[in-house]
RNA sequence: GGGCGAGUAGCUCAAUUGGAUAGAGCACCGGCCUUCUAAGCCGGGGGUUGCAGGUUCAAGCCCUGCCUCGCCUACCA
């Protein structure tokens, strides 16, 4: 609603330029005064317009609330038009008209700024199928599921992806490890798998993901070539066994790559199972797979080529290469672009960019050729499908995208700008303008909790803020691990504050507050900043943390349940009485004289101006904050009115309904954010 | 060398994208449980926003030049 107001406050503000002074302004800039009691807008626009009118910006200010007062009626919400400080107009909202409304539900989510036409994809997770997920693939897939969510409160229809580089370097390392080191034969695996699988979710440790884990880091370490067998030749050697295999795998059709499937799908369905442990479900796993089985790349080539984007260099570095253009590039004529990007090697093979390229002309429905699909894992409420070459009749049809969000870190921009480029180069510019790499910096650790772990540590990394996660190191903090420990924490807590309930009704809000404190952890930081990991942080559950922001409407759940009544009877009970928005009755003068609860009305009020700048910035972190200060003003609410015990009816009436506003917008944004609100803490 | 990101309180981070006295949390110090739950509330100290210029009525934010740190920049995926 505040954003409405907004919008019809600068609309209004341009007119009277216009009429009065016969000035255009492109952008008029509003603001919140620095405290509430000057109002709910502020508008430094005289500032702007001294010099061109040859006044001070105050006596501008003057003139322009004066006509803005008369523009804008108390009938449509606004009381007031000051002039303050240097030159700002303050504009005070009508509080008792602002809250009715709110209180009678017309507060949209919608932000309108993207309809319900758009068919939008988000893709995220993404963690390569050989080894368990770590703390950094949780922020990836915690940003890229909130984006999901609150691009659907926006009222967009979103498809989730999960992309799967099954046939990669990384899961061929894990072949090798298995086949080579562990010399396992395609069916001892699949007794080691049902083994590992046997002993149940609580043997952690043996888990095949986490086998795996160990694997890959061994593997890692044994083509260094550094042991006691190792020496220049061996190293070629394992090497050449590295790509061999990754050959296999791509080909297809050999017990290779039988057993390259067997361990992906298997690590698969434990990522799977992990994220949804925090609620996160995925509609489509598009793999690597089929993008080279169905010829997807064989496609996007003979566009490329007959688009100019690629072409064969002949000279140079990139001699036979189908190489193209950098993004950023300064090319001067005639000369060789030794910088330029290769596409296809001289050998032939694609590189990734190039894959991908053809994967990204399928998700805007571009390529002209689709994936198989087939069901894959079941969730409570809908199947997640899987790409295969040829699958069931009856399938969801995904891709065609209007636009796409890809949840990818920072250290994927460079592909990702070629991948746009590519298609701005095929004449696909409303693709590329609609195609977001949503980045954001990894996940380190401090180097405490390096050593914590027992990880060795050098002088020089000790030394440093925070220590890169490496999955070939072996080098990170498992999620499951990390959900383990805050369970296991949260546990003791509820243990100790609610005896009295059952075991399973303990352990079920346990894993809702620990969910909360992950979740909101890797959400409260901006996209561009490193989390420097520490249990110390992740483990806390005070101040600005999930459990706070629970814990504000686990209490105003509570006022509810010991008043005997609902949030919606208290609502409709201040909208009953229409007299209560009169001036000078219960509920104006009473928002008049507290600002402290006016500031939770006023809060609720923006929801979609939080939605709406979450989205265009494609920033979760606002309404992290956004839901933070509403549970600090309600706290602070809570402190100050005793609401049960409260005498007077009427003002017992306007506090009832503060706090149901309150809980339903808690309860909003904690959902905006994969957050639950438990029955108790 | 080029590209991207970061540099703000002891620590971890914000700052409505150029606006009023730069704010939170943690840590530290001091208060508040016979109350709708103290996972809470109130108060306190703590800042030359990396440095130097510039633009502007107004700069943490924009421009220029430096300094420090991280990542990317391969015919790896």
């Amino acid at each position: 609603m505040y954003r409405e107001l907004q919008q019809r406050l600068i609309d209004q503000v341009k007119e009277v330029l216009k009429s009065a002074w016969d000035v255009d302004l492109e952008t008029i800039a509003v603001e919140q005064p620095p405290e509430l009691k000057l109002g709910e807008f502020a508008l430094p626009v005289a500032f702007e317009l001294a010099r061109r009118l040859r006044k001070a910006p105050r006596i501008i200010a003057g003139e322009l609330a004066e006509k803005l007062s008369a523009a804008l009626p108390a009938s449509e919400g606004f009381a007031a038009f000051e002039v303050a400080g240097a030159g700002y107009i303050n504009v005070r909202l009508a509080r008792g008209a602002a809250s009715l409304k709110l209180a009678s539900g017309r507060n949209p989510d919608t932000t309108g700024t993207a309809g319900a036409t758009e068919h939008v994809l988000v893709e995220h997770t993404s963690i390569n199928p050989n080894k368990a997920a770590h703390v950094g693939h949780l922020r990836n897939a915690i940003l890229g599921d909130t984006l999901v969510r609150i691009l659907r409160a926006d009222g967009q229809r979103v498809d989730v992806q999960n992309y799967i580089d099954n046939t990669g370097v990384q899961v061929a390392d894990v072949v090798v490890g298995f086949v080579h080191l562990e010399c396992k034969s395609l069916v001892e695996l699949r007794g080691l798998i049902a083994a590992a699988e046997a002993l149940g979710p609580e043997a952690r440790e043996q888990r095949f993901d986490y086998l795996c884990w160990d694997l890959y880091a061994r593997v890692s370490q044994w083509y260094a070539a550094d042991d006691a067998a190792g020496d220049k030749a061996e190293q070629e050697r394992r090497k050449a066994l590295r790509y061999a295999t990754l050959h296999e795998i791509e080909t297809g059709g050999n017990e290779t790559a039988e057993v390259a499937d067997l361990i992906s799908t298997t690590v698969l369905r434990h990522h799977l199972e992990t994220m949804q442990r925090l609620g996160i479900v995925y509609d489509f796993l598009p793999r690597e797979s089929e993008i080279l089985h169905l010829k997807f790349w064989e496609l996007a080539f003979e566009l490329l080529q007959s688009s100019g984007v690629l072409y064969y260099e002949t000279e140079g570095k990139n001699k036979d290469c189908w190489v193209m253009t950098r993004p950023d590039a300064r090319v001067t004529e005639g000369e060789t672009d030794e910088d330029a990007k290769v596409i296809v090697r001289s050998n032939g093979t694609v590189t990734y960019v190039g894959k991908d390229i053809a994967y990204h002309l399928w998700k805007f429905g571009l390529l002209g050729r689709d994936f198989g699909y087939r069901r894959f894992y079941r969730y409570p409420a809908h199947d997640c499908w899987i790409s295969c070459e040829s699958g069931e009749a009856e399938h969801p049809h995904f891709g065609g995208a209007t636009a796409i969000y890809n949840v990818i870190d920072s250290r994927q921009s460079d592909p990702q700008a070629n991948v746009i480029q590519a298609l701005r180069g095929m004449g696909h510019a409303e693709a590329a303008d609609h195609y977001t790499h949503f980045s954001y910096e990894m996940v380190a650790l401090t180097p405490r909790c390096a050593l914590e772990l027992g990880y060795q540590v050098s002088e020089e990394d000790q030394s440093r803020p925070y220590i890169e996660v490496s999955g070939r190191k072996g080098f990170g903090v498992k999620a499951d691990d990390l959900l383990d420990k805050l369970t296991a924490a949260t546990r003791r807590e509820v243990d100790a504050r609610q005896p009295e309930r059952a075991e399973a009704e303990r352990q079920k809000i346990a894993e809702q507050i620990a969910i909360g404190a992950l979740r909101y952890f890797m959400l409260k930081f901006t996209r561009g900043s490193v989390i420097a990991f520490d249990f110390k942080d992740a483990l806390s559950f005070e101040g600005e943390t999930g459990p706070y922001v629970q814990y504000a409407a686990v209490r105003a759940r509570n006022i509810f349940r010991k008043a005997g009544t609902t949030p919606e009877a208290a609502l409709a009970a201040l909208t009953a009485n229409p007299d209560s928005a009169l001036p000078d009755s219960g509920l104006d003068s009473q928002l008049e004289q507290a600002d402290e609860i006016w500031a939770i009305w006023l809060r609720a009020a923006k929801r979609s101006l939080t939605l709406a700048q979450a989205i265009q910035t494609a920033e979760p972190a606002y309404v992290a904050r956004h839901g933070f200060q509403l549970a600090q003003e309600f706290n602070n609410f809570y402190h100050r009115h005793h609401i049960l015990t409260e005498e007077d009816p009427q003002r017992k009436a306007v506090l009832l309904a503060t706090a149901a506003i309150a809980l339903g917008e808690l309860v909003a944004v904690l959902g905006w954010m994969g957050i639950e609100a438990p029955e108790a803490m």
